[in-house]
RNA sequence: GCGAAAGUGGCGGAAUUGGUAGACGCGCUGGACUUAGGAUCCAGUGGGGCAACCCUUGAGAGUUCGAGUCUCUCCUUUCGCACCA
């Protein structure tokens, strides 16, 4: 054993033990099994200290799940398509499928020396044709039963670069690469029928996810958007044909203060109207410019204008005028709206800038109405009763709601409906680097699918986007095929998957990544569902929604047993790190990376400011922010790994803070965390002589004096708070009950003379032994180290086998105890009783302590409440 | 605008869920050892006060013998949704 702790000779010799043992690959043998898994990374090519906390989170999860006994499966893959290649490809001129494979190659190799214990054998990479041949092959399915299906969508189209555009590629309504103006666009796209689902979607967040953080059950709730309502229409004549305008509204109670009715901009109606409208034609063109993105619809201006043409009222027979209004959306509802101004903030503020009738229809005994200014009780649907309303006059807002339904319903105009928010999943994306999706489109016969026998369609891996459209449009050799159908020559589809379908079922995959005949095999009812999901909050919506709707899709066609794919799921937090800068000159702001810096502290630790180390003047502190480029704050893990080794790099992200809350990087936190590994080598390599004697005291009949009784009280203390926060994932106080260890044997005054120095090599040895077990999951190469080193191998086994240590009852014991005296409420001292003591021999015991009885005085006491091994609390 | 979460020393954060607030670490102060140390070790470190004591978990009320923890009203920050009819 060397003096000095070498982290780097270390660590590479516990790696090398681990992969001569295979230590990390996991097969289907029976026992409890235990399946957790981080969310698959997108191969950017730099592994972030982020990731290092992420990942360090799952390894220490599984590590300690294995002590206990659990049949582990931890797999790692990449979630390899997408955009940042195509980017990289117009950039460099490098072809998305080449860039992608380097930097897998390249994380791959910056994850390897963190120690972490992913079963390799079972990576994925979702650009591999023997993994999208599967997308491909689910697609068809979902085509053969209905789920998916071919219709227009609106788009963002370049007309320079004639390409689409993601929402996030539109800057203020131009093309980020171009700078022109987008257009919105109708093209033929492809989709998931996830609507089917919304309600078992919605039943599943209430019922089964108990294991999930609330706050991502709620986002899950609202973004399905359940609502109730009624579903009917306002009468009118076209042509001589009798039509209805159908709407939706949740507030039916308030039919009768209909006063106008809005339709969207896209809304057939509109059209009609707009034909011999030439104003209302150019106020609808208005309307459809610009982005699609919900966000920039909802800061636009509401505005509208009547279009003349008027409909009737189901109930009253008034005619009612309709309105373009571009605060109504066509894809949620009908496309049109009810204008109820006296009850709606929105139908309120659009007929006052309009000048349309408000109406009261609605009243709440004490409040008083005015269509002067908008007050929040007018929408309130509890407290009221409807007036204004002939024969519904008086009922309360729900018992309206059933009998106008029913009213309507009677006439054959309507009937109640319950609408969801969330709408059907597009999944064509005008892109080459993703899934083909498997269409050939036929002259005669149509879109045709690709027979299953000649999954995969295999995307050409040798092609360069040049930022122009999607270059498997202009590959002759991908795009020539036969009609499966009529054997015409036909051309194929060159749309690709979101790549959202690529992660909605990898973690399926991970049970049987060898499969080659079928998506999934049995060994998926052996791990699924899974126990442990990991991953950013980001992701608390869409991801993660179309993976339960995948796996309920994959349950309908019997390929799975089980409803939901996550049992309980972790959102981990971001690592953040300090930033500073300077505004020089030349009104440019400079950003100094921390290292450049030197911050400066008052005699109390106070930061007063900081300089830069160049010229020594001052720099502004720029707060705490998420690492990036932009800011010079990024802290890249292979700087901390080759100074201070993995371990440190894994401590410290540990102990920096509970893992679902965002912690700061800092350099004086790595250099605790140094410390302390030192710390506890330094004391391994004092002791070793000592534990390598032969000691004829055993630890059963260990009879040893106060001091060696107080070590392990200490000791198993601090193994019973680390195994409860294991158990709740809170590592950071894990890592501090091993330090409180540490201290307690450097503390700890042990004989090592005569006849107790058995007992002491006996107790040292079983505190170690426990602080090496424990510290493990995080910091497995020095305890591995250690482990060896002082002879524990030879007795134990190898370190990553051994099993989680157990609290011993015992050894927590203690004859007296110390418990709080209070006097009101308030602190007012200490005593020391028998553990076995009772209510009454407390109080006497508080009684007889002078300063309490300051406090108590000669004033009765009223009440006594003792809270055993706690408290007695005097109340006088 | 709607919804949710969170506010604890100079800092990161503990407090096993109503029972000793500030565990553990960082930083800072003093000391020891040193040619030197930004290495290591020892001691101190929420605020006020000479002291007895008093105050202290964003602010204010309430429930309770007892509140960081529960209730209400504000304030601040972060996140999510964003015209959902």
């Amino acid at each position: 054993m060397h003096e000095n702790y070498d982290p780097a000779a270390v660590e590479a010799a516990a790696q090398a033990d681990w992969r001569a043992r295979n230590a990390y690959r996991v097969v289907e043998s029976g026992g409890a099994k235990f399946y957790a898994c981080s969310m698959l990374p997108y191969p950017s090519g730099k592994l972030h200290m982020g990731h290092v906390r992420n990942y360090t989170i799952n390894d220490v999860m599984t590590r300690y799940m294995r002590m206990r006994g659990f049949n582990v499966l931890m797999p790692m893959g990449w979630d390899a398509f997408g955009l940042p290649a195509e980017n990289a490809a117009i950039e460099q001129g490098i072809a998305p499928a080449v860039w992608t494979r380097q930097n897998i190659a390249d994380m791959k190799a910056q994850m390897q020396p963190l120690g972490l214990s992913f079963d390799w054998s079972r990576e994925i990479t979702t650009c591999d044709p023997d993994y999208y041949r599967w997308n491909q092959w689910f697609f068809l399915k979902m085509l053969e039963c209905g789920i998916a299906y071919r219709r227009t969508q609106t788009v963002n189209w370049d007309p320079v670069d004639n390409t689409v555009l993601a929402n996030e590629q539109v800057i203020d309504g131009r093309g980020w690469r171009s700078d022109a103006v987008v257009e919105k666009r109708e093209i033929p796209g492809y989709y998931l029928r996830i609507t089917q689902y919304a309600e078992e979607l919605l039943e599943g967040v209430a019922r089964e996810l108990d294991g999930w953080p609330d706050p991502v059950r709620l986002m899950q709730a609202n973004w399905i958007g359940k609502s109730c309502g009624v579903n009917f229409g306002f009468p009118y004549t076209l042509c001589g044909e009798p039509q209805l305008l159908r709407v939706f509204t949740t507030r039916a109670d308030t039919l009768m203060g209909v006063t106008f009715c809005a339709v969207a901009p896209e809304h057939p109606l509109a059209a009609h109207c707009a034909r011999d409208h030439p104003h209302l034609a150019a106020f609808i063109a208005e309307c459809k410019r610009g982005g699609v993105s919900e966000a920039q619809l909802a800061l636009a201006a509401k505005q509208g204008m009547a279009t003349g043409f008027h409909v009737t009222h189901p109930l009253s027979g008034e005619r009612i005028e309709v309105w373009v209004a571009n605060y109504v959306l066509m894809a949620y509802g009908e496309g049109a709206v009810m204008g109820v101004p006296g009850h709606d903030a929105r139908d309120f503020a659009f007929a006052k800038k309009y000048a349309l009738p408000i109406k009261q229809v609605i009243a709440v005994a004490g409040q008083a109405y005015s269509t002067d200014a908008w007050q929040d009780w007018y929408a309130d649907a509890r407290d009221g009763y409807l007036v204004a309303s002939g024969k519904y006059d008086g009922m309360s807002s729900p018992q309206a709601i059933d009998a106008i339904a029913a009213d309507l319903a009677a006439r054959g105009l309507g009937e109640k409906q319950t609408t969801y928010r969330l709408r059907d999943w597009g999944i064509s994306r005008q892109r080459y680097w993703g899934t083909p999706i498997p269409i050939i489109h036929c002259a005669t016969c149509g879109a045709v699918p690709v027979p299953y026998e000649d999954l995969p369609v295999v995307l050409p891996e040798d092609l360069v986007p040049d930022g122009s459209g999607n270059p498997l449009n202009k590959d002759e050799r991908f795009l020539r095929c036969l009609c499966p159908r009529c054997g015409e020559a036909a051309r194929r589809e060159t749309d690709t998957m979101d790549t959202f379908v690529d992660s909605a079922w990898y973690y399926m995959r991970y049970c049987s990544p060898d499969a080659h005949e079928a998506m999934v095999d049995q060994r998926i009812d052996y791990w699924m569902p899974m126990d442990q999901y990991i991953g950013g909050i980001e992701h608390a919506v869409l991801h993660l929604l179309y993976a339960r709707f995948w796996t309920k899709v994959m349950r309908d066609l019997q390929l799975v047993k089980f409803d939901e794919p996550f049992t309980r799921l972790f959102t981990q937090g971001m690592l953040l790190n300090e930033c500073f800068y300077r505004d020089e000159d030349s009104g440019r702001r400079r950003w100094f990376y921390p290292s450049e810096v030197d911050v400066r502290y008052d005699d109390r630790g106070k930061p007063t400011g900081a300089v830069a180390r160049e010229d020594g003047a001052p720099v502004s502190l720029g707060g705490i922010e998420k690492m990036s480029k932009s800011k010079n704050n990024v802290v890249e893990p292979r700087q901390v790994m080759q100074q201070y080794g993995a371990d440190t790099a894994r401590f410290f992200s540990m102990f920096a803070g509970p893992p679902d809350q965002s912690a700061v990087y800092s350099d004086s936190g790595i250099e605790g965390a140094y410390r302390f590994l030192r710390r506890l080598w330094s004391y391994c390599h004092g002791r070793r002589e000592l534990l390598a004697s032969p000691t004829a005291a055993a630890l059963d009949g260990f009879a040893g004096g106060a001091a060696h009784r107080q070590l392990r009280r200490q000791i198993y203390l601090a193994l019973a708070q680390a195994d409860f926060d294991y158990r709740r994932l809170q590592y950071n106080t894990v890592v501090s009950a091993c330090m409180k260890m540490l201290n307690a044997l450097e503390a700890a005054e042990l004989p090592e003379e005569g006849d107790a120095r058995g007992a002491t090599a006996a107790a040292v040895r079983e505190a170690l032994g426990i602080l090496l077990r424990v510290l493990y999951p995080v910091v497995p190469h020095i305890t591995h180290a250690l482990w060896q080193a002082l002879g524990f191998r030879a007795v134990h086994g190898e370190l990553f086998t051994a099993s989680w240590p157990q609290v011993d009852a015992h050894a927590l014991e203690q004859e007296t105890m110390q418990i709080v005296v209070q006097v009101n409420g308030k602190l007012r001292g200490r005593v020391n009783i028998a553990v076995s003591a009772d209510e009454h021999a407390a109080k006497e015991a508080a009684l007889a302590d002078a300063h309490v009885m300051k406090f108590v005085g000669d004033k009765p006491l009223r009440r006594v409440i003792f809270v055993p091994g706690k408290l007695v609390n005097l109340v006088v």
